[in-house]
DNA sequence: CTGAATCCGGTTCGATACTG
DNA sequence: CAGTATCGAACCGGATTCAG
């Protein structure tokens, strides 16, 4: 077991970190941290490149990760507004942690469905279990 | 920047990897992780040592851990029923990744604060912006 | 272009009570 | 001991609309 010995807790139920966790972990902020991390973005090249996410979506995660120190918000011009968005060293830190995680699972796609599969038909239709998620 | 080079949409918004990214980073999930990576447990020692949890979350999480393949269930007995939960290999391989992102979470908790902190005094109270999360 | 405000449907979660 | 069933409350995310 490599790492460092774990707290048993980790977090303790309502640890003020899991906010934060959770935040990072949401389902838009990876794909903005993937993003920012191969350079600065715009917001109409994130709302543009991140197939499937909403304004108002991208909006909050753009303003959670800026608030916790993540990510950067640079304005320029007034008419035709102009933000861009960027890893801070925080996020600098962070983002290929996150990043490496949603990868690991992409790669192990495979090895999941498997391990799903054969779950599901050891026991032919438990009708409780047969609930989706 | 370090580790490998970044596919851009890390995942599409509807990838097939997404539920199981979300449930083991879900609240539960790194607490059952994290405990479980210390050694085996049972039912009733996960639900008595993880602060705050409801029986039917916990049961809900280990089932998706289990169906999932990062969970092994062992069953013994019939009438006082008794179940041990453990890391499988998979499980093995990807927990140390999931805690040590919530340990750098914690790790930080100091800088997140203050970083929040500056975000929120630089306007004084934009009413609508103090929603929090 | 960048974002905030509102409405609203679906999902999730916790508490409680019950079964093998 | 180890869960399952049910129900109401809370939350979340999307579409739409409006403003700077």
């Amino acid at each position: 077991m490599r790492g460092p010995a774990l707290p048993p807790e980790v977090f303790a139920a309502d640890c003020e970190g899991r906010p934060v966790f959770d935040s990072l972990t949401s389902r838009w902020a990876v794909l903005v941290l993937g993003a920012l991390r191969v350079r600065p973005h715009r917001f109409a090249e994130l709302a543009g490149g991140i197939q499937g996410v909403s304004e108002k979506m991208l909006a909050q995660t753009l303003r959670t990760l800026t608030r916790d120190g993540f990510v950067r918000r640079s304005v320029t011009g007034t008419v035709p507004m102009q933000t861009t968005y960027a890893l801070t060293e925080l996020g600098a830190e962070v983002t290929p942690q996150v990043v490496e995680l949603a990868l690991w699972v992409r790669r192990h796609a495979g090895d999941i469905r498997a391990a799903r599969a054969a779950h599901d038909t050891d026991r032919p239709i438990p009708p409780a279990v047969a609930n989706r998620r």
